[in-house]
DNA sequence: AGACTTCCTTGACTTAAGTCAACTTAACCC
DNA sequence: GGGTTAAGTTGACTTAAGTCAAGGAAGTCT
């Protein structure tokens, strides 16, 4: 099956090349259909690529023993994923799951690899995303052990809010079992959190849309960690 | 005050590069000291360059409104480190201080990205270093969000008696109160555990010095998160 | 050496969040 | 459209780890 160009153009990581370097993406690309819930890789398989989101979504997570799950990412059309492998020599450090009928790009390690060489603007696209990533992952650090779960929550809220463009509600795109494993916590926590916000008259909730009634609050529950005894 | 090129060679970031490419580093190098304790820059400031360690230690760290901090990171000679912003254009999302008295170089960004653009290997070496703590990054939510403290311990144990290629001992190379604090947690709960894990008799405590007497209980520790109910 | 600070440890108490279990609601599918 | 499965909620209970407070060790500086 030919890969059409236009689709790899489209990925922000591909953005800035010309003509002639799409064309040589275009042959070393491989597209990879998933059905929902199909494993793409394992933590501690050896990567041999990485791959790029056409359609559907994935979501990446690191499993406990117990079988507890830790979301770290979900991606979405245009997104890389599985990049760490091919430039460390080392293994996946999580797993991948699609977590919708999914079809992806993927890169072979080697011809990757030869053409950032060749081609100084792929290299600092690549460079780009790495760091925006480390970034993101320092915030979630920064959350995981500074903020209590309604603190994470609110932040969680705001970035959606912000993303959806819209200050006074947002409609959550994953599940809350998805939401409270992303948090670092279980989906009880979550709804108990999510009625004592609801009570508190920061939120209002109905399924999956969440109305944001106290903005103020939910940015100081955000930034302070902790919802204010009252 | 002229930078020497046998300090810039090595640094793992610029080892790849020939003696015409370590030249023009030379040239855009800024050396910069500092006093224990002092800090390099803030969260939340502009970055307009990053650093290498020539010599002392620093510790990057988020802090919580309450004065609460987690250490990220603590780096070394050699290492690099606050290169986010440079790739990213946000600001420092964590602070950096000297933790020892230091000595830095320090590469203004402009003339580094044109370097990376003028050389691929260079721009290869900081995508593995991204690339690599990226997945250290990964380690780390995994142990604050799916082990508890004892478990986080463990592992952090094992990997220093990795790294001083001892496996019946380490030594602390960080005060007891920094290391709570790159586990996640504080000062008493280590302490506590420290003693815990001495009575089931899996470590030994001497200052600094812990002796490592049940490597496959810390093993099994480190990788079930929790200490087995006795 | 003494006085200082900083680091570490221990005790008593509190609390956020996890566990286990039951029940409800919503989604899905012949 | 009822019947199965999955997702979400609620209650009672447990527990890991944080807070507050007080003492002890250890290194540092005149």
């Amino acid at each position: 099956m030919k890969i059409p160009i236009e689709i790899i153009s489209k990925t922000p990581l591909f953005s800035g090349l010309d003509e002639d370097a799409l064309q040589k993406v275009c042959t070393i690309t491989v597209r990879k259909e998933y059905d929902k819930g199909q494993i793409i890789f394992s933590e501690g398989d050896a990567g041999n690529g990485f791959y790029t989101i056409v359609s559907g979504r994935v979501k990446i997570f690191k499993v406990a023993p117990e079988g507890k799950e830790h979301i770290l990412h979900i991606f979405g059309p245009g997104e890389p994923f599985g990049e760490v492998p091919v430039f460390t020599g080392r293994p996946f450090p999580a797993t991948a799951q699609a977590i919708a009928v999914t079809s992806l790009l993927f890169f072979p390690k080697a011809a990757f690899v030869a053409l950032i060489h060749q081609n100084p603007s792929l290299a600092m696209s690549m460079i780009g995303v790495l760091s925006m990533r480390l970034r993101e992952f320092t915030v979630q650090i920064e959350n995981l052990s500074l903020k209590e779960v309604p603190g994470r929550l609110s932040s969680y809220l705001l970035y959606l809010s912000d993303e959806q463009e819209n200050p006074n509600a947002v409609k959550l795109t994953i599940s809350k079992s998805q939401l409270a494993s992303l948090l670092g916590t279980i989906p009880e926590t979550l709804s108990r959190i999510f009625t004592k916000m609801a009570v508190a008259q920061l939120i209002r909730v109905q399924g999956g849309e969440i109305q944001l009634l106290d903005r103020i609050g939910l940015d100081d529950l955000a930034e302070n960690g902790k919802l204010p005894e009252k």
